[in-house]
Parts: C-alpha cells; sequence; structure tokens
DNA sequence: GCGTCGACTGCAAACCTTTGCAGTGAAATA
DNA sequence: TATTTCACTGCAAAGGTTTGCAGTCGACGC
C-alpha cells in the first residue's frame, strides 16, 4: 500500500535513482524528467520515506525537546517557538516530559539519540558532567543551564534579579526574601548570586528561602514563612510561586501589594491575568526556543555524521561550535509591587482612599482590605 | 561510530541474528548466550536503531500530537498526559502546532504518516470528509471531535454546557449569552445545542455571540457586546475566553459576579487563580490523552501494517477499532456566579455585608465593590 | 572526422535490522 | 538403533533510500 521510490520510477518511466535526485538533488536530472517524475510523484501520493533516508545519510530531520515539566506555562511558549521553528527548516520534534526528574533526562536523551539529529535540553536537572558526557552521544543544545564547550542560550535572569532588587529597594524595601527554585536548576544560581549582589550594594538585607519547588503549591506553601520572617519585598524564583505566595498571603490577611510586594519571573502569560497583576521578570522564552533550534541545527549542519565518503575522522569527541547566546529580560512593573515600610508617605495615602470608583480607574489595588492592611502594621 | 547489532554480534561471538533476536525475542535464544549479548550489548552502549527497525516491521513506535495550539493553556495537560502514556508504552511522540490552520493540520498528517504509527488529532479544524481520508493514509484517533467511523474522544460539553446553563437558571438569569468558539469546532457546536436546549426547557433566553477566536484577547473584545445585550448571565466557550471576558467586564466596571455572572469551561490551571475565581465546566484533559493513546495503540496493535509474511488483505480502507469514548465534565462552582437579577432577596444579603473579615473565611467575593452592585442595579 | 566534454541516467552497494527457512546437535521416543 | 522432536543458531533476503561510479549520447572544438 505505501507507495515508494520505486512505484514512482516505474509509473515515470526512469530508474529509481532518478527519481531520488529529483527531490533530493533537483539539478542532476533533466528538466523535463523532473517535472515528469514530480508529476507522477503527485499523482500517487508519494512522500519520501524519512526513517530510509536516515538510514543512509544518518541525518533523521528529526530533533529532540526534552522538557522538565510540559504543564508548567513557561515551557509552552518556548515548545511552540522551537516547533515552528523546526518545522520551517523541515524538522520534525519530539517532545518528551521529565516531569523535573533528572534520571528521566538521561534515558531520555539515550532514548532519542539514534532517532533525531540533536536534542534541546531545557532547565535540565541533572549534572554538567553528566550532560557533557551524553553530548558525545548525540549534539545537544542547552537552555537555561551553562555547561562549558556546549552551545547554550541562556536568559538573563542576573539581570533580571538585580533589576527586580533594584525595583524594590528603590520602593523603600530594606528586607527582602529570595524563593528559590529546585536544586539543580541553573537559573536559580544565578538569581542567588545576583540578587544577593543587588541587595548588599544597594544597603537591603536579604534572606534566601529554598529550594522549593517551582509550582503555585511551591509559593503558597511559603506564605507563612515568609510572613513571619519580616520581609516586606519578595522576589520568587517564577511567576507560578509568585501566583501561589500572593494566595497564600491573601488567606492570611496579607495584602499585596499594600503589605507585601511580590515579583516573578517569566512573564507567563497568566501573570498578566492574575490579581493583582504580577510585577515580573519577562523572560524571552520563544526567542530562547527559535534561537536554540537554530544553533542546534547550525551545528548540525557542519558534520555529516555517519555518512559514507567521509570515513573516519569526525570523531564525536570533536570539539563543536560552543556558542552561548544570553538572552536580555526585562523587568516589567504590574501591579505587585508597592511602596515599602520607609516611604510612609505613599502607603498613608494609599490607605486613606476606600475601594471606590478609582479602583476601576487605573491598575490600581483589587483587594481593597483596608482595614487589613493597617491591623498588619500594627503588627509589624 | 554509532555502534550496532554487527559490533555487538562480533563482541559476543555470535551471529547477528542472535543478537537481533535477544532484543526482539528473548526466548528464542539460549538463556547463557542471551546474558552474553546483553553483556556486551551493555558494554559497548547498544541501541538499536529504531529507524532500520521501523523499516523492515512497519512500525515505528512513534506517534503525532497535532495540536492547534500548544500555547492555549488548555493543551498541556492533554499532551503531558499522551506524552507520559506513550512513553510507558515505549513510544515517542512528535508534536505539532498547527496555529489552529486546518491546512497546516493536513501537511502535518501527511509529512508525519510515513513516521508514525498513527496520529491524535486533537481539536482538529479541517472538515470531516478531509479527516476521513486522511485516515486512510495512516490510523488516526480524533479528540474533541465526532466523526463516522473513526476512534474518537469526546468531552460530554454538551452536559457541561446544560449543566452550566441550569446554574445559571438556578440562580435566577433568564436572560444568557453564550460566547461561541472557533468555526470548525465540533465542541463549539456541541455546547450550543445543548445550551439552547437547556435553556428552552429552562425558560431562559438564549444569545449566541460568535464565533470568536478562543483566547483571551477574543473574550476581551465582547466584553462591551456583552453588556449591552442586557444579559446576566454567560458562558464561554472556554475558560481564557471568560477571563478575557471578565477581564474587559472590569474595566467597563462590570462587576463579576454581582453584575455579571460568567460560566467558563475547561477549569484550566489558571482558572483556580484569577480574581473571581472562575466556575467552569472542567474537562477531563489528561484522561482524554492517556484515553486517546491508547486507543490508538490498541488500535495498531492489531494490523501489522506492511509487515513480511502478511500479504495483501489488510488493505488499509479496512475499517477498524471504531469506538467512541465520552469522558464525564463537571461544573465546579467557584466565585465568578452569583445570584441573578430576579433573586433579588440574595443578592441584598450578599450586598450587605461590608468586605470584612468574612472576605477571607470563605471563597466570598474577593472584588467587594459593594457600591458598584448597588449602582449596576440602578442602571438595570 | 576525431576527441573531449558535459549533461544526464542507470547500476549496485550500503545503511541496520528483522525473520522465514534451513541446518546443527542432542535428547526423547519408538 | 533408527527416527522424531526440540532448542538453538546461522544464512540471506528484504525494507526504501542515497550516492560513487560508470555508461550513453549529443554537442562542440580543432
Amino acid at each position: 500500500m505505501p507507495v515508494t521510490i520505486r512505484d514512482v520510477a516505474r509509473a515515470s518511466g526512469v530508474h529509481i535513482s532518478t527519481v531520488s535526485r529529483t527531490f533530493s538533488a533537483p539539478h542532476l536530472v533533466n528538466p523535463e524528467t523532473r517535472v515528469r517524475v514530480l508529476a507522477c510523484a503527485e499523482d500517487l501520493g508519494y512522500r519520501p520515506n524519512r526513517a530510509a533516508r536516515a538510514l543512509i545519510t544518518g541525518r533523521t530531520h528529526n530533533i529532540g525537546l526534552i522538557i522538565a515539566d510540559i504543564a508548567n506555562p513557561f515551557f509552552p511558549p518556548l515548545i511552540k517557538a522551537a516547533e515552528s521553528q523546526a518545522r520551517h527548516r523541515d524538522y520534525h520534534v519530539f517532545v518528551a516530559d521529565t516531569n523535573e526528574d533528572p534520571s528521566v533526562e538521561e534515558e531520555l536523551v539515550h532514548a532519542l539519540a539514534k532517532q533525531v539529529d540533536g536534542v534541546l535540553l531545557c532547565s535540565p536537572r541533572m549534572s554538567n558532567s553528566l550532560i557533557e558526557q551524553l553530548s558525545r552521544e548525540v549534539p545537544l543544545v542547552v537552555v537555561n543551564r551553562q555547561v562549558a564547550g556546549l552551545p547554550c542560550v541562556l536568559m538573563d535572569v542576573g539581570q533580571g534579579a538585580r533589576a527586580a532588587i533594584e525595583h524594590l529597594i528603590g520602593l523603600g524595601h530594606t528586607r527582602i526574601a529570595l524563593l528559590g527554585g529546585p536544586r539543580g536548576s541553573w537559573t536559580n544560581r544565578e538569581m542567588r548570586r545576583a540578587a544577593g549582589v543587588a541587595a548588599r550594594s544597594g544597603g537591603a538585607e536579604l534572606t534566601v528561602l529554598g529550594p522549593n519547588p517551582p509550582t503555585e503549591t511551591g509559593g503558597l506553601a511559603l506564605a507563612e514563612q515568609v510572613r513571619r520572617s519580616g520581609v516586606s519585598g519578595v522576589l520568587a524564583y517564577n511567576d507560578l510561586m509568585a501566583i501561589g505566595l500572593i494566595e497564600g498571603l491573601d488567606t492570611l490577611g496579607v495584602g499585596v501589594p499594600q503589605e507585601m510586594s511580590v515579583v516573578g519571573v517569566d512573564d507567563i502569560a497568566l501573570s498578566r491575568l492574575t490579581r493583582p497583576k504580577l510585577t515580573t521578570v519577562a523572560t524571552p522564552t520563544a526567542a530562547a526556543g527559535r534561537t536554540a533550534v537554530d544553533m542546534l541545527l547550525q551545528q548540525d549542519a557542519d558534520p555529516p555524521r555517519g555518512a559514507r565518503g567521509v570515513g573516519v575522522a569526525t570523531a564525536a569527541g570533536v570539539r563543536r561550535t560552543t556558542a552561548q547566546v544570553m538572552l536580555q529580560t526585562d523587568l516589567v512593573i504590574r501591579d505587585s509591587t508597592g511602596p515599602g515600610p520607609r516611604s510612609g508617605r505613599h502607603r498613608a495615602g494609599a490607605a486613606a482612599q476606600g475601594p471606590g470608583p478609582q479602583r476601576l480607574a487605573g491598575p490600581g489595588d483589587p483587594t481593597t482590605a483596608t482595614g487589613d492592611v493597617v491591623a498588619s502594621y500594627a503588627k509589624e
């Protein structure tokens, strides 16, 4: 039933090699022949069998995309962009979810290796050395992780964390908490480092809480601890945790941004839709996906691994393109951050206005629990 | 560099066919030989080449997952569940995004056909007849679409829409709007049908607005129209639209649920996190993903298409398993729906309580813009 | 008129695996 | 002892495609 190159050859009265060339090296075949072959192929509904092609060329025209958690809203835009970019370059993409489990990551790379021309490792949780080792088996591009000798796409969360901390300090917050993310996350380390520096040079005190699961639940569970820690500003590992935290603070009667300012990271679509709208460090996820795919395919373009004439030479250990791309992040200020304890002036002003029409006028403060705010201050 | 069955054979002193059997039919090889071969394979890091295997067996152990829009939060849980289920059955999955474009859908099925054992079509936008035609090329399972003769996984949005309408009517709403989804969506047709019936038998008036893009923007754009239409209750095609609508209504000064009750569909994670929390029809997306994969693989288990000994007989036109699974939906009532104009009693009661501590006690109504409610009533 | 070149096409090997068939030797049966 | 059975293994073809090499044929230059 499946129509092969052979059927097309028979139908158009040429040898199979001519049909093959019609598709993979058109300039080598007579224009007349070419149109005839193409017509027959079209007629018969012929599509080249990529598995067979892969067998001989050594290139599958597939790539793998290994994701820590598809359900984490950070990733879908990345997946979408990567898939789109790949398809434009005539590649298909395997997507696999590791559930944040490093051993699954490793297993998946092995399992996919023979079936793809390269793998995108997104926010991997395994060790650098393991990644390096795996990269000898199949070309790898790493997103959100810095591995020496491997092409990486990084988002400058360091810069973002710094901007966030400076923003909080600028608002008058002097005691700030950093909600750490999962163990093994490069982003996490980077944020801690940068936030520490920024806090120190801004004269603020930084408390690090974590590591924590990078989820809404993770943030929610920290609400009590955050309240007791005496901070007035929080930078969360990501938006999900920030949202969870706000949720938790809300049930504890702590108003955001009145009593606590919260900054997230990622700018997932969701963060525009919560109340209050989240102040957050926007990471260029789609761009990261596109860039990573480009780097993978470019790297892939050079060594025709396993091709016929090439012989030895291209042993897999050889150093490949090793570019590292750092993508800009942006602090987007919305409604979850407000003046800190220092700037009593602003606070008083805010507290004075009741929940009137001005709630509707501007972004304002939707929870409007004025009484609670005051009470909480007394406590502090 | 890539280690093949041949290397393992040489290392363990047996013929390649024995190595092959060690992996694909272990009971046919002497236990002693088997362990020796396995040891060598392990040593050398051998992994069977699935492409080569596919070439001869006709089964790739891959499936395709074609998604209207990965960035739509409805899909990631489905993708995640499907991928997980597939992997447990030793299948890998291609994910592709069509951007809601029917022609891309078709192209993708063609492109993937030779590389997969089956394709999951999730909420397809193309015509039934085209789907049917494509199913002759590769086994198909359809999610959120009813196609005669094809295995389908459906979510009972009809039942869900009915429950939602009844819920609204029960709250005293008699004029209700349905925000339609995209053209070509089975879910959309089903909802319209069921909502129409439910409204009629409940004595309510139903206005259908649409079709609309199933996004936040789509909902937001309808706010003005909804306000002017004079309805007090809205059932949206999905949560995203519902959230967009609430957003839009908010900027128009229309409070939810005080002046307008809004029900969504899907129960995406997000809907628990917005304010007000969304009343919505929960669809079992993860279960749908799992079920669809199971149906695909089961269907796939029967005909060893293209296998060697089989000869003709299993022409692809032959009717396959044609089960249709209908998955239950559940109305989950949260905070975006409230008493309608009829039940003035409840409203008054609600309006009487200020935004005090009881806001924190229960789910209550977080926006608490009591004044607005009254004003709005006057308007009406 | 001969040689050369170039454009085009055919031939056949190779990629890695699976599998029907046949062969081996030993054990079980008659 | 002769025969059958059985467990195991090897042989070789097949699957669809690419590609180096070689062949054909007409055109062109001298």
